[in-house]
DNA sequence: CTGAAAGCGCTTACAG
DNA sequence: CTGAAAGCGCTTACAG
């Protein structure tokens, strides 16, 4: 590879000091003679300079990057908030780093560690939620961290979350308002606590209630995703299966779908369906899929906004109440329409 | 923000020099003293140190990352080489930055610039083709680069590719196959001579004439994403339509999908489809979608060890020939079997 | 077995 | 209006 042109080089080929192509390059012309500019300009054009951004990141303690770990990319939920983040801060002149912790908190705490060492100017994280010490350790840094989709108990780092009962609240609004009343709820495995499916499958019982209908434990599943169809062989030998069901994320929704056409059942008319998450081909699905959209763009340029903000004032106060933000009722037509309700 | 531990501080407080201090850190224990390598950790467990990746970068003039730059991050393509490309790297403990071009050669030209300027190690290119002169020059620096889906006329980059002919030919032969034979082939637009597009008509025409079939050039288009709907409608309006259609990607494939359904098409029955580029979605859809897989993995894995190597070794000669990988059919549901061929 | 010194390529007071 | 000097936090010959 060849040797690379430094500033040293534009200093010496355009006869003035590093200090000034130093000045000119940060656009501080104050006092620049336009000679002297036009010389600078002149020299770096000849030999191809590039700024080595590596050493200036070094000197001004700040790399003008912030680092976004995600606790799974296999979500369409964090690819399109990914997404927002990285046009919001494209804005601000910030590069993005993504990692992805596979839901594995070793994982999590490595990229936490390599993106500080590489010292990223701060952090987006959708958290395991078992990496409580480093959380801490950073909060107490006053290192800037926003937590995304995840709350974790006992951290205050702001968190932009989905109001998640609501979610799934007008999930089974909608499916009671079109006659169904036998209603069941797949979500991923809550084994962790991981908050959000804890929290709709909450909302999801307490709205059943509000409308004066019984839980029935046996619809209400909370498993890995190789474990949803099982679950849902389950629902159907037991007697009457549900005639209507929630999937609490896009994986979930993918399972039941496959498990629909592998016993032949026919959406909407054998089961109705909704799931959490718009999926990219909910449109022109057969039949197109009705969803509970979050607004993935807004969270995202709201967990930036919040993060850069912290980033340029020095002490960051961590007052912050949660952000909440909500859902929407997409419909098309996977719930089917009951006569005489 | 705290003042942060560096490693003038673990020295002091082991009562080493840095340079002991750095020597432990890279495990350079050859001539180390038990007691001295004891103090170390201790001190370094103690300040809760981590090194700056920034400052040894500088030094080393290697900053163990690559960039890529996808032409559009939309194709499920790019997104699943990049996956791969990410888990190579991975293991050789480089680091990735993904950057999306939005089939933009301004933006390319952003990004190639930026990521050189943070100094990564070498770059993976879903080249635009219309920067010509920075590639050039990049390969006259010697600069580690490669080209990965499109190779670039006269800029002897390696470059990784989908044997593209191909993939429309084992299409073509199984529409004919199931006894189709007015064929028509939609893809994105070759305004820009995007060769992947150009080589999958390539090789669709001459499939065609190999089974003996006409080309109809009315049943073969080349458009933009939203005027893909248009070019069916006029294939529908003029005549006899095509019993069977191949999507140059997932994008295309998308279309047609929304199109059969706003018509109220029915697959295979009204329409057979084949889609290049194996989407997520195709197992559950309804039907089963038929596709050409390309083997992205596979591809992904290459390049990165392509570009690895030539990190590696201080002058890459770049005699390679370019790698081309063969599509693979998978037989789902979307093509109608024909009575009697 | 360990340390002093130089240097990576920038930026930034400060002096003139 | 411009330059000399120090310093960011590391690594690496080299000396002892």
């Amino acid at each position: 590879m060849m040797r690379t042109v430094t500033m040293a080089d534009v200093a010496k080929h355009a006869n003035v000091s590093k200090s000034t192509v130093s000045q000119y390059l940060n656009k501080r012309y104050d006092y620049m003679g336009e000679k002297t500019k036009l010389r600078i300009e002149e020299a770096i054009k000849e030999l191809g300079y590039q700024p080595n951004i590596v050493a200036r990141s070094l000197k001004q303690k700040s790399t003008k990057t912030i680092g976004v770990i995600v606790a799974n990319i296999l979500h369409t939920f964090s690819t399109e908030v990914s997404r927002a983040i990285e046009d919001v801060c494209q804005l601000a002149d910030f590069h993005t780093i993504i990692c992805n912790a596979d839901d594995d908190p070793a994982k999590e705490k490595k990229y936490i560690e390599m993106l500080r060492a590489k010292q990223v100017d701060g952090l987006i994280i959708f958290p395991t939620g078992n990496n409580r010490d480093l959380y801490k350790r950073m909060l107490d840094e006053k290192y800037p961290v926003v937590f995304l989709d995840r709350p974790v108990p006992d951290i205050s780092v702001s968190s932009v979350m989905l109001n998640n009962e609501k979610a799934s609240e007008i999930a089974v609004n909608h499916f009671y308002e079109k006659g169904h009343r036998r209603i069941a709820m797949i979500t991923a495995s809550i084994a962790e606590n991981v908050s959000p499916r804890v929290e709709r499958i909450d909302g999801f019982k307490k709205a059943l209630r509000a409308l004066n209908l019984v839980v029935i434990e046996e619809y209400v599943k909370s498993v890995q995703p190789d474990e949803v169809k099982e679950a849902l062989r389950e629902m159907w030998r037991a007697g009457e299966p549900p005639e209507a069901i929630l999937a609490g994320n896009d994986r979930v929704l993918k399972e039941i779908l496959t498990f629909v056409k592998e016993n032949g059942l026919s959406i909407p008319a054998d089961l109705s369906i909704i799931g959490i998450d718009d999926v990219p081909y909910a449109d022109f699905y057969n039949p197109p899929l009705t969803t509970v959209a979050q607004p993935t763009f807004q969270m995202g340029k709201t967990a930036a906004e919040v993060l850069l903000d912290k980033i340029h004032k020095k002490e960051p106060e961590d007052d912050r109440p949660d952000d909440r933000f909500d859902p929407e009722l997409i419909i098309r037509a996977s719930v089917l329409e009951k006569g005489g309700v």
